[in-house]
DNA sequence: TAATTTGCCTAAAGGTTTTAGGCAAACGCA
DNA sequence: TGCGTTTGCCTAAAACCTTTAGGCAAATTA
């Protein structure tokens, strides 16, 4: 018998495109040794055990994710790059409802300052370069819009939207249109 | 051997326990057996089966989460009342990570419509009397702030905030200060 | 080509899930 | 109080996932 061909690298992405078919939750590292034709043995000489396969899926996704972020954003500035960075998240949740949930996997502290979710702050930082926030405004303004970003996406993916109307397309549109006039009104903070 | 005196409803809130204390992805059938000194089997005559089992914790945090939100607001209106609200998940959120947790659950869309979840929606509406909003904007704004504290509560409760400052506590009522300024500026649908 | 490394395998132990069938405690009723 | 029925927990067992240990052969290097 040959060799499988088997890599870390390509291990995580047979796991990422199996999180999209059958949900982040039921990736295994017996239905991805299944999906080479390989012993499961064999494929904890590249991942170090179920955790750690997780933890690899959900930093690809969140490397996937800045790198289609940052495309959209690129030559953009104001409620454009707004919208382009806010859809960027959205479809990647409609295309990988599993990646998109894998970047959600909640990693811990040191793994996730190594990870692309720093790219990620910093892009919603160049963001709201277009609206008139200083800090400490701006890190609650990125907080808010990553909490947005993060719940509409898995409330669609988890069907939340989708049974009633008006559909979810347009609560979208008009959620940033809301978030686009909310940055440029930022409340001072009330003197106490 | 006396009984063990189980019933569905004790066997979902030691899950509930269970789920904030380890984690509710970590809930499992047998260590709730455990838990109650009893044979795994003997939870299946009181629970379908795992899945069943997570549902069942998903209603309870549900509908205990809509008990405490509509005790929040009982008497308030406007921004006393959405604020009330709000901190009414977040609390829950942080007292109780694995129920809340749970409440992110996704359900089938059968099951949804008889949770608690509606309750969620109709009290969300109720709030936002207190602002100016016909349809179809008032569902984009429950969908706005379900959004905003289904994401905030889980990237607080995952450590996003956890490790910078400002503190989550300063952001979070930023957040909300925002949100009430945004109801009342809520934009009129831009001519196409 | 020989030596070494690497990659996948077999074997095995331990844990969770789920079903089937059994026995005894609790309950309902005469 | 005693009898029959129901209910509740148990034993047994099969299927699957996780993880470790050790082995052999293919690939790489010298």
């Amino acid at each position: 018998m040959g060799r499988a061909g088997l890599t870390t690298e390509r291990v995580v992405r047979a796991g990422a495109e199996l999180a999209d078919e059958v949900g982040f939750e039921q990736v295994t590292v017996s239905e991805v040794a299944r999906r080479f034709d390989v012993k499961v043995a064999s494929l904890y000489s590249h991942v170090r055990n179920s955790q750690d396969l997780k933890t690899r899926i959900a930093l690809f996704a969140l490397e996937e994710l800045a790198d289609r972020a940052a495309d959209a954003v690129a030559g953009r500035a104001g409620k454009d790059a707004l919208v382009a960075f806010a859809n960027a998240y959205r479809d990647y949740g409609r295309e990988h409802p599993g990646r998109a949930t894998a970047a959600r996997f909640p990693l811990d502290s040191e793994t996730a300052a190594a990870s692309a979710g720093v790219r990620h702050a910093r892009m919603t930082r160049a963001i709201l370069r277009g609206y008139d926030l200083a800090e400490p405004e701006q890190t609650h303004a990125v907080r808010l819009l990553g909490s947005v970003f993060h719940g509409y996406s898995s409330l669609e993916t988890a069907g939340g939207f989708s049974h009633s109307a008006p559909g979810s397309e347009e609560s979208w549109t008009r959620v940033l249109d809301a978030l686009d006039v909310l940055l440029r009104n930022w409340p001072a903070t009330p003197t106490p």
